[in-house]
RNA sequence: GGGCGAUUAGCUCAGUUGGUUUAGAGCGCCUGCCUUACAAGCAGGAGGUCGUUGGUUCAAAUCCAUCAUCGCCCA
């Protein structure tokens, strides 16, 4: 059989995939087997794979896969989300550049018609690149956010609010995108330190020309003021009591409040009040019933009641300040300054704080059993601290801010009559409602207005697990699959979507959406900036995929990926992922290239091989059970690379090698496939497509005999004893080789090797089969016992036994006393912290029996190699 | 300002909740090898007083406190 020597990705990756769509292995229906069920955090629609997707889907795949080589009914479903704000600023962009329409020009139907082709053309791109990475989701049931089922669950949920009460419409200060012209939610605004300038402006008293200097950041706003705070303590301003100062740039007077939020630390210690932007005002200007001056557009440029202002853009505006309070000599001074602005997470513009009515949701009931749930353990967080960023956010939840003033969305199904409101699933009810409520049959759609607001996206999405299901709808499905097993997703939305699903999932499921939530870290780039499109720091998943393949990529995103943490996305692990898959490749290649006789009987050394064998593969099987129990991926996946890696490749395979010209006993090359299965069933769900390739070549296949679907090796054989003397021989192997590279003494060159016995036996271990163990790794002869140093020879330690070799001409006796003294000090410094802990009799008396017997056990260990030592390096002494 | 977390080998990280022969892995580094599966490889090696200073304990990388440095979240 003719193999390439190294193993190509892009061959076999798309052949795989297919095949297992074609065999249906991702579909899932409900049956009487144990659901597996992951929902898919549904990327953007119309969004590209980015690190962050890869690392999530990769895990998800995991698990999914894992799931299905237990037997589970293992059900992934894909989807995407609508992205409200995100998409329509890109279809915005698009139709301004490419079509020369503004938004306003074409109307609210035009646009979303344009929005839908735009969703057609760009939509579900990301879920083809997820098949490239291997996802095996099932993709029938790919779902969106936008489509009919999903949209009334949306509908239906605001509707049930609405009429439990948890809905109300209020007039709030909110953060305002001045470009999308939209509210946003807190979550969605990100603030860093910016440099700007503090202004030290002079508000004169009103009946003098005494002045009190205020500082401020945005002396636009100025024109807006409707008051002037202070703290009641400050005896500074303690004689303006009742006084009133004069707004700069205005023919407006405002009084002096007296307010302990006022930092008398900060500026002068005299804050300027502007209710209608800014939010602290405004709770001020509440309590002290100030008067609220809007002088911005939506899209922040003054307005009418802007005075001198009126016109400008915002930052033009503070310009214009500047100059007008320099010409008015009432600019004291400016000064650099830092401080923390918030912007769009979306369009980046500054956020302007802003009054406006909009739909909330009360959150008071709600979040009670969601946290409650996650507080007892109901659904488990991974890694578990996560719970205390949990709880502080619920423990200080505010209502959610639900609407947003855009297009591309689940319109509002609230519509105005007169001055009610009136909420229902479409607007025949709506008018029903109103007939009933003015008591007029006569009303019609034409009197009613439907709100102009679409909802938040994360008001679809916090529905996920019982939409994806159809569960307002139907029993069927959500009665199989809900709760959920796992969530896998990013620590960023914890807030944004983790909490409020499961606050969805007790409202209107009664129960948990999920049993665990995995929470993954961010994929950062060496220097620890998060990877993102903006900075340009993002490698292109599908270059790396073609670069390294598929499993490669996997790999390296697994094998730095502990839950939570962040992750140094380094390509170089990918390479690493690379290498292994062609590791394993070459090994197929060196079993297929075996010759089996079927008479050949199995040698000492082979039978031992395979019973070692079988142990290790049962031991790592049980140590990966517990790591996914704890989703301890990353663990599993290093260990059991290790073992095929070393174990299989390096040790068991060398053992049973056979030599040039000879033949195998077919009966251990038919265990040796065996096992060769059973660790590419092992390692399937991290690096699906060359394993399957392999367990495809290892034999001939029966049509839908697939690795995907094959079972997992039994837990039976574990023979500790072998293991444990395999460990031994190893060690010695390793010392011989050590010894060999050091003094050059060639391979081809056979070694005597005795061991120092006093009874004159031979441990089990290096005889029989071992022998031919020693003789192959390690190119001695059988070793032989002996009670004394032979005369000549070089001594060693191996585990705690003293070792002898005739290393004949390459003896160095220098060499060799420099190696045992060293030797020496690490066995007396062993000794001696043992030692130091047995001669505390508190230590003796207090430390658990089995502890101290330990100890003593190290004692007599150490105290045998330091005789071991001295004793040769006496005989070195007699020599030199 | 409130909170969370981190600090272990040159780098990236494990260390299963205080006790495995004086701390493990991968990468990188050094030495020797194109040994007939694999140089995307093989064999071997060096490298850490577990951030600081105290405390609890018979016993601390692990628990507590302080400080230092860094990161993140919320306001």
């Amino acid at each position: 059989m003719d193999i390439s020597k190294h193993f190509s990705p892009s061959e076999t990756e798309d052949k795989w995939y297919r095949h297992w769509m074609d065999k249906g292995y991702f579909q899932s229906k409900p049956d009487d087997r144990e659901p597996y069920t992951i929902l898919i955090p549904p990327p953007n629609v119309t969004g590209v794979l980015h690190m962050g997707h890869m690392l999530n889907n990769t895990i998800q795949d995991v698990l999914i896969r894992r799931a299905r080589s237990e037997g589970k009914n293992a059900c992934w479903v894909p989807g995407t989300d609508h992205a409200s704000i995100a998409t329509e600023a890109k279809v915005v962009k698009w139709l301004r550049e490419e079509k020369g329409f503004s938004k306003g020009e074409l109307g609210r139907e035009e646009f979303m018609k344009y929005a839908w082709e735009w969703t057609d053309k760009y939509g579900g791109i990301i879920l083809k690149q997820l098949q490239k990475l291997g996802a095996s989701a099932d993709w029938d049931r790919t779902v969106f956010t936008m489509d009919e089922v999903r949209s009334d669950h949306v509908i239906k949920a605001f509707v049930d609010l609405y009429e439990s009460g948890k809905l109300y419409r209020g007039l709030r200060m909110v953060n305002w995108d001045p470009e999308a012209k939209t509210v946003l939610s807190n979550e969605e605004v990100l603030y860093t330190a910016e440099q700007g300038k503090l202004y030290h402006v002079r508000y004169k008293l009103e009946d003098s020309e005494e002045y009190v200097v205020i500082a401020t950041t945005r002396p636009e706003t100025i024109v807006a003021d409707t008051g002037v705070a202070v703290h009641p303590e400050d005896k500074k301003y303690a004689h303006l009591k009742g006084k009133k100062l004069r707004v700069p740039m205005t023919d407006r007077s405002v009084p002096v409040i007296f307010d302990d939020y006022v930092d008398r630390e900060f500026g002068s210690g005299a804050l300027k009040i502007t209710p209608a932007h800014d939010p602290n005002d405004y709770e001020i200007g509440l309590r002290h019933e100030l008067e609220v001056v809007d002088i911005f557009n939506p899209d922040a440029t003054v307005n009418d009641k802007g005075g001198p202002l009126k016109g400008l853009d915002r930052f033009e505006a503070r310009d214009r300040a500047e100059e007008l309070l320099e010409q008015a000599g009432l600019l004291e001074k400016v000064e650099d300054h830092t401080h923390n602005v918030g912007r769009s997470e979306r369009t980046n513009s500054v956020v302007e704080p802003r009054l406006s009515k909009q739909w909330y949701v009360n959150m008071k009931e709600i979040v009670k059993p969601a946290l409650e749930a996650v507080e007892e353990k109901d659904i488990e967080f991974f890694p578990e601290n996560m719970i205390n960023t949990y709880r502080h956010w619920m423990n200080n939840i505010r209502d959610w801010c639900i609407s947003r003033q855009l297009w591309w969305g689940h319109r509002i199904p609230a519509w105005y009559c007169e001055d009610r409101i009136f909420v229902a699933e479409n607007e025949a009810q709506a008018l029903e409602k109103a007939r009933k409520e003015f008591n007029n049959p006569n009303l019609t759609e034409k009197d009613l207005r439907q709100d102009e607001d679409v909802l938040d996206t994360w008001f679809s999405s916090w529905l996920w697990p019982v939409s994806v299901f159809n569960g307002f709808r139907s029993k069927e499905e959500i009665d199989y699959y809900y709760p959920t097993t796992v969530l896998v997703t990013g620590w960023d939305i914890i807030f944004l979507w983790v909490a409020r699903m499961i606050m969805a999932g007790y409202e209107w499921r009664g129960e948990r959406p999920f049993r665990d939530v995995y929470f993954t870290g961010m994929v950062r780039d060496k220097q620890r900036r998060k990877m993102s499109k903006s900075l340009g720091n993002s490698p292109d998943a599908l270059k790396l995929i073609d670069k390294y393949g598929a499993d490669g990529v996997r790999f390296g995103m697994l094998s730095c990926s502990p839950a939570g943490g962040d992750l140094l996305f380094d390509e170089n692990l990918c390479e690493q992922g690379r290498n292994f898959s062609n590791k394993i490749w070459n090994a197929l290649r060196l079993v297929k290239g075996w010759e089996a006789d079927p008479n050949q009987k199995t040698n000492d050394a082979e039978g031992i091989a395979c019973t070692w064998m079988e142990s290790r593969i049962s031991q790592i099987s049980v140590e990966m059970d517990s790591n996914f129990d704890q989703y301890r991926i990353s663990e599993a996946m290093i260990k059991l690379y290790s073992v095929i890696w070393n174990d299989f490749c390096s040790w068991y395979l060398e053992i049973i090698k056979p030599g040039k010209g000879k033949t195998i006993s077919g009966g251990l090359l038919e265990k040796t496939i065996g096992y060769f299965e059973d660790l590419m069933v092992l390692l399937h769900p991290f690096m699906p497509f060359v394993t399957e390739e392999i367990w495809q070549n290892l034999r001939e296949r029966k049509y839908g005999e697939d690795c995907i679907v094959a079972e997992q090796p039994g837990r039976g054989v574990m023979d500790e004893e072998k293991l444990r003397a395999m460990d031994l021989v190893h060690n010695l192997v390793t010392r011989i080789r050590e010894i060999r590279n050091k003094y050059g003494i060639p391979f081809s060159e056979k070694l005597d090797v005795k061991v120092e016995c006093k009874g004159g036996e031979l441990p089990s271990w290096l005889s029989g089969g071992y022998c031919q163990i020693l003789e192959k790794f390690a190119k001695v002869n059988p070793i032989q016992s002996t009670p004394e140093h032979p005369e000549g020879w070089m001594c060693f330690l191996s585990g705690n036994s003293k070792y002898f070799v005739d290393a004949g001409k390459h003896l160095d006796l220098e060499a060799e006393k420099e190696r045992l003294l060293k030797e020496k000090g690490q066995a007396e410094g062993f000794l001696k912290s043992v030692e130091k802990k047995l001669q505390n009799k508190r230590f003796v008396d207090n430390a658990p029996a089995k502890v101290v017997e330990k100890e003593r056990k190290k004692q007599e260990d150490g105290t045998e190699r330091l005789r071991i030592i001295n004793e040769s390096l006496k005989e070195l002494q007699r020599l030199g």
